[in-house]
DNA sequence: TGCAGAACCATAAAATTCCATATATTCTCC
DNA sequence: GGAGAATATATGGAATTTTATGGTTCTGCA
């Protein structure tokens, strides 16, 4: 394993499912999770898109606690309860594998191939045919509101 | 290693690609990361040429957390998210070499030679052709439009 | 007892590290 | 100022280590 690295998800990985549903995490997203001491990924379906929702298994610490911090009654206080209970605790096993559940994987029309796609700090899992349908659509609209003149002059440094 | 030399990222080199898309980072290109603190380097395919996008690694950390200080579900959001998903981190080895990625290698349209072109904060990497073209253009239109510069003069820092 | 999940083992492909060298650039000492 | 030594850079290739991935076995639980 390399030295520092990034210690966000970043990049795409396409890899395959074998027919018990193992999946093979990329190792650059599991030495992510291990710099977040994280013994496995915390999984959910998306309510916006055909995919799943992974992050580090403390993340949703975060997100039970901010339910708190909210109006139980709220809409926003729903979607994350919402979440907290589709959510599953996947781990990882010693080859870097993760099962992927069922239900999950009909979300997301995931079949013999899963894209791993690195958001900072989460990441999604698609089927590779849907994330590029998607990929095109977000590549286009980036373009057109000039994504990328917008990080080069923003974030220079900090404050 | 001459002197100081500059901190930000200025000239054009060109560099043979070898056969496993290894290709030297420009020495002075290297400095400018090593000042930065960077490991390695963050790259993306541009949104509006066919090239690649390139910076130190430390401004991947900066990306991901605006991405956490908007809304989630905005497209601004999903914008940032792409370059993300996109972009690679490729770490330099002791040689002063990276591997170009083979998708990144199709985007920009490189075979055995790569242009890396100095922007100043950023960089980016093209097929010399390419380049060439892009080149050209740039300098018709800047003479059409007879371009002025305008510096800012206060910002920058020091350290 | 049958199935799902976990732990093991094996292997091919890919990525990383290490070594070698040619060429250019800088330094040093005379 | 110049010859030669020392250093740095770019580049090619080989050796070594990681990954991804398939298969098998074991285990508990329904």
């Amino acid at each position: 394993m390399l030295g520092a690295a990034v210690s966000v998800f970043l990049s795409t990985f396409e890899n395959k499912v074998d027919r018990k549903g193992r999946v093979s995490v990329p190792s650059s997203f599991r030495n992510v999770l291990s710099q977040q001491k994280s013994t496995g990924i915390i999984l959910y379906p998306s309510f916006k898109h055909p995919c799943l929702e992974g992050s580090g298994d403390e993340r949703i610490q975060e997100i039970a606690s901010s339910i708190d911090a909210i109006d139980v009654f709220s809409d926003e206080a729903e979607n994350l309860q919402t979440i907290l209970a589709d959510a599953k605790h996947v781990s990882v096993d010693s080859d870097g594998r993760v099962i992927l559940p069922h239900e999950f994987v009909a979300h997301a029309g995931i079949s013999d191939l899963a894209s791993f796609v690195g958001l900072g700090k989460s990441f999604q899992i698609w089927s590779p045919k849907n994330f590029s349908i998607h990929r095109q659509k977000n590549r286009l609209r980036a373009r057109e509101q000039g994504a990328t003149l917008r990080i080069i002059s923003s974030s220079t440094e900090r404050t």
